[in-house]
DNA sequence: CCACATATGTCGTTCGGCGGACAATTCCAG
DNA sequence: CTGGAATTGTCCGCCGAACGACATATGTGG
């Protein structure tokens, strides 16, 4: 799995690392650290101007909300990434309905864009960094969009569970697990399907052999056999 | 259209603007220039080195093809966008099935990523701006995602005509006229809907006094209203 | 440990819109 | 100007999968 070893890497280096005593100091200066639970959104009341998230820990879901109040998955972030208002411009068309909740347990960081933006400018191996993750995540949903225009519920279903697996499972003797915190519901929203589809697809591949579930973490048997599915 | 401004903005904002006469050099020595006439590709997917290409004149559809011949549209690039393989890491496991092509006379400037990336490192604020472009970039796909979602066919529709009317439309008197180098049958990979669905679409528009279109130009007269229809 | 909330499982109906078939138009090369 | 290619227009049958209704299982707080 070379595509894995180097998303894996990616996401885990280190983004401040390299850099010298002084700015480390202010990175520390002008962040500051929150933990949320399960479920609770991460909007800190305090700085409704625009405000860059670092994820620590945990994992968090940034989703949108229509005007008829369904919801919409766009990603779901672990440990590593950035998020938030992340080289968008001045004004913040962004706050509209945008928002950003924990899955479990999580970990931040926040800081100032402005903070933010004149440490990249200060360092430049940092801003090459971001620019990586940023992109990164592009690649990730256009893949994403790949599936919504061309596979029907089934591999788009099968397609996550893939990405999924590969972005957040630990692999031991060819079994993956995954610990997932999100419902079927969630899993319904990401892949734009119906919740009663999600668990009838999972149903099947459980008969399948293919993989194996609980509430809490999906174990894939049979990668290879999966991803031959999702395509 | 205080949104429209921004984009515009950024979007044609130069990037290389403010950059010294000794870098400005380098850049242009390390970059070469090209035209590409409509429909002629100006990458392949099996194209293997990293270059990044900035696009100067015309537009540029990023698609992919699937193992069965099918293709998806991922974006329509205008005048100032970047794309290739910005802020993506050291190996490819880009080159895969990504493919760039002209949809009309296209102007193009091309470079080297390393020799990008160094340039980068080099000056900071070049650095940011690219970062948000890509931010941008990362918004406009995310919109899309949240709109194959959770609109049906005819919304997408309306609503891509919207988006693609605020990217590439020029206001006059209330009109919105666009100059469409798609197809129907591209609009139709861009919304992730039948051709046959996108002719009717265009037409129940046309009749109901919305727009006019014909293969070259699309006009739009009352944009208010195809915003309505679009959510 | 019980009650209630939340999540999962199953079934049948309904319908948006895909996709085939074919006609009509527009475009372009020769 | 003319014939063929590409694009657009129209009709309709068929199917995937959304959605409602309801049952069961699992987890959580009092």
């Amino acid at each position: 799995m070379a595509d894995k070893s180097k998303f894996w890497y990616l996401k885990h280096f280190n983004m401040f690392e390299g850099m010298d005593d002084g700015s480390m100091k202010r990175v520390d200066s002008l962040s500051s650290m929150h933990t949320a639970k399960a479920h609770q959104p991460i909007y800190f009341p305090d700085e409704p101007t625009g405000t860059i998230f670092f994820l620590k820990e945990g994992h968090v879901k940034i989703s949108r909300v229509s005007q008829d109040g369904r919801e919409v998955i766009l990603d779901v972030l672990g440990p590593g990434e950035i998020f938030g208002e992340v080289g968008i411009s001045d004004d913040e068309t962004t706050g509209r309905n945008e928002m950003a909740q924990a899955l479990d347990e999580a970990v931040v960081c926040t800081m100032k864009r402005e903070d933010f933006e004149s440490l990249l400018k200060m360092n430049p191996n940092l801003n090459l960094e971001v620019t990586k993750r940023v992109g990164l995540r592009l690649r990730k949903i256009e893949e994403r969009v790949a599936d919504l225009l061309f596979k029907d519920t089934r591999k788009r279903i099968a397609s996550f569970l893939v990405r999924y697996a590969e972005e957040f499972g630990k692999m031991k003797h060819g079994v993956v697990t995954v610990g997932n915190p999100l419902t079927q519901q969630e899993i319904a929203l990401l892949t734009g399907s119906a919740r009663q589809t999600v668990t009838s697809t999972l149903n099947e591949f459980r008969a399948m052999g293919i993989l194996d579930f609980s509430r809490t973490t999906i174990t894939i048997n049979d990668f290879a056999k999966l991803k031959r599915l999702s395509e």
